[in-house]
DNA sequence: TTAAGTGCAAAATCTTTGCAAATGT
DNA sequence: ACATTTGCAAAGATTTTGCACTTAA
């Protein structure tokens, strides 16, 4: 975290036996720098013609299958992504997560340090792991 | 609900200020008939020429938009609908919502009945409505 | 050196739009 | 009779695939 963003990205990539290159470390740069999630295509806007866009969905379908990103779909069903925070293992990656969606600028915020609550199935089910999104106003926007 | 389907789903769209049309009959029935949460795709294929791929996508969303039916993102993405329960006013419909999706059927159910626990945020944002997906296997899968 | 990754072109999907004909009220 | 809805054709958008060239290790 107080390392350069640079080499924390060179280090991401090698733990997950991905070759270091020019687009995926510009890809991770760009999740990292917006707080919320960031799509495909807002991604793609931003990248311009700097990488290609096959390259990006290639990049965040690698991230994802890695666990580098995760994946949340938004209000409108477009898939967004953003880093796993440290604390972020494999585990715990595919058990609790806090989303909050906001209504007005439909951006998506990860609230990882928050504690979902117990959930009650009905008997039958196997519970693996639970998903919160929470839908409202976020502060930029009430 | 103890009356004919048939007539149940006339009532629904003429509440609705939809015409009562074939195409809209059979879309409600087929959503009806699933225990789970139907997708776009799975319609298609079991409407096969019956109505046009056209009218299956205004049918879905003139439902949604009315509130008669609610759209839930399965574990790929893929929107998925089920009727709204009776209890589900347009109200309670923005409201709490509790669906298990299954990881290895990938099928969504709505498990409307139970209560959902309450959320705390950090401060500055503005809670509208919850949204839980519990993940795990449906009991077919267990 | 060589396996992995990239970029381009092209295919395959998925979703929307425009409009004339058909249908419900 | 008239506004709504449907079906077809076509456009637009999104995502995937194949393959030759390039690049990181």
């Amino acid at each position: 975290m107080t390392q350069l963003p640079h080499l924390r990205f060179e280090k991401i990539l090698r733990e997950n036996k991905l070759k270091v290159t020019q687009p995926r470390l510009q890809v991770l740069a760009m999740v990292a720098e917006k707080k919320a999630a960031i799509s495909q295509p807002e991604l793609e806007k931003k990248l311009g013609s700097s990488i290609d866009r096959v390259t990006l969905y290639r990049a965040l379908s690698a991230f994802e299958e890695k666990g580098i990103l995760h994946k949340i779909f938004d209000l409108q069903g477009t898939a967004t992504y953003a880093l796993c925070s440290n604390s972020c293992t494999h585990q715990h990656h595919h058990d609790q997560h806090l989303h909050f969606l906001c209504e007005r600028c439909n951006n998506v915020f990860c609230l990882d340090e928050f504690v979902l609550p117990q959930i009650n199935l009905p008997a039958g089910y196997t519970l693996n792991s639970v998903h919160v999104h929470a839908i409202g106003l976020c502060p930029s926007c009430s």
